[in-house]
DNA sequence: CTTGTGCCCTGACCGC
DNA sequence: TGCGGTCAGGGCACAA
């Protein structure tokens, strides 16, 4: 599932092969994932823009496109791209951009669950799907002064506080539990209750996890894959994520898995103690 | 305002 | 081998 690691993978790669390159065409597989005006207009519109850039808006991926027109694709669960000659493999093409190189980039999505907006720049980035997104997880000037603000005034579970993409964008289910797991916080504790030390502790952790993970090129543990049809293997690292029943790496207790908001999410009972107050 | 639930969608997996 | 049921989940519409 693409998080902030992977689509950030997914950017600087797309930056190095398709940046500077002229859309010839389009065919689009899937309609439905077309969430912005019509196929028609779509078609028409993107044939002949040259990519100018490429990057990351949370876990949306932005081509910025001559002509003012932008190209805003979100993976959602399982969305990746591919770039050569064919897809190779991978079954379920939902959008082809054709080159001027001669070479093509696929959208590769079994789901269906990815969208695709595309439309004038300043539109799009005023529609309500970008422009709701709190701050990146990553970003400079996300400083733990400015974090203990944002999470200071709300409600709920730190997990899903961190997964909320309007409070802090970037992070999914697996980072999440890395990231509580590594500041040892239990993902049901109420954010009202953490004391200075406990958020100082989570927004360390959130930085040090993510940027492990962008250096590692993200984790494949459902479909993600990159440009090449390669995977990540932060996946391979990984503390908690998925490690039900097994050894916790620091303390060697049964990782537990619990239901959160209809998520799952993994903790060590004993690292991540349900000390604090829940409700 | 907040919080919760169902939906989209397909492949993997399980029990019989 | 096959078949039905269940599960996985990001973000959004909608309801309470």
């Amino acid at each position: 599932m693409p998080e902030l690691p992977e689509v950030e993978t997914m950017v600087s790669d797309l930056n190095k092969k398709v940046r500077g390159r002229r859309i010839k065409s389009v065919r689009l597989s899937a309609p439905k994932i077309l969430k912005s005006g019509s196929p028609a207009f779509f078609k028409k519109n993107i044939a002949g823009k040259r990519i100018i850039g490429i990057r990351r808006l949370a876990k949306n991926i932005l081509f910025d496109l001559s002509g003012g027109f932008l190209l805003a694709v979100h993976p959602k669960m399982t969305g990746h791209f591919l770039y050569g000659q064919s897809p190779g493999r991978f079954k379920h093409i939902r959008l082809a951009l054709f080159l001027d190189n001669g070479q093509n980039l696929y959208f590769n999505d079994m789901r269906k669950f990815g969208r695709i907006l595309f439309g004038p720049r300043e539109k799009l980035e005023n529609s309500k799907e970008l422009k709701s997104l709190g701050p990146d997880a990553l970003a400079g000037n996300l400083t733990l002064k400015k974090f203990k603000e944002i999470l200071s005034v709300k409600k709920g579970k730190i997990k899903s506080v961190l997964m909320d993409q309007q409070t802090i964008a970037g992070i999914g289910n697996i980072y999440s539990d890395e990231i509580l797991f590594t500041a040892k916080i239990h993902p049901l504790t109420l954010v009202s209750s953490l004391g200075g030390n406990s958020l100082a502790k989570i927004f360390s952790a959130m930085k040090k996890i993510l940027k492990k993970a962008v250096l590692l090129r993200g984790s494949s543990l459902s479909d993600f894959f990159d440009l090449s049809g390669e995977k990540g293997t932060y996946g391979d690292r990984r503390l908690v994520y998925g490690r039900v029943g097994q050894p916790c790496r620091r303390c060697q207790t049964p990782i537990k898995r619990i239901k959160i908001n209809g998520r799952s999410s993994y903790f060590c009972p004993r690292c991540q103690p349900d000390k604090e107050k829940f409700k």
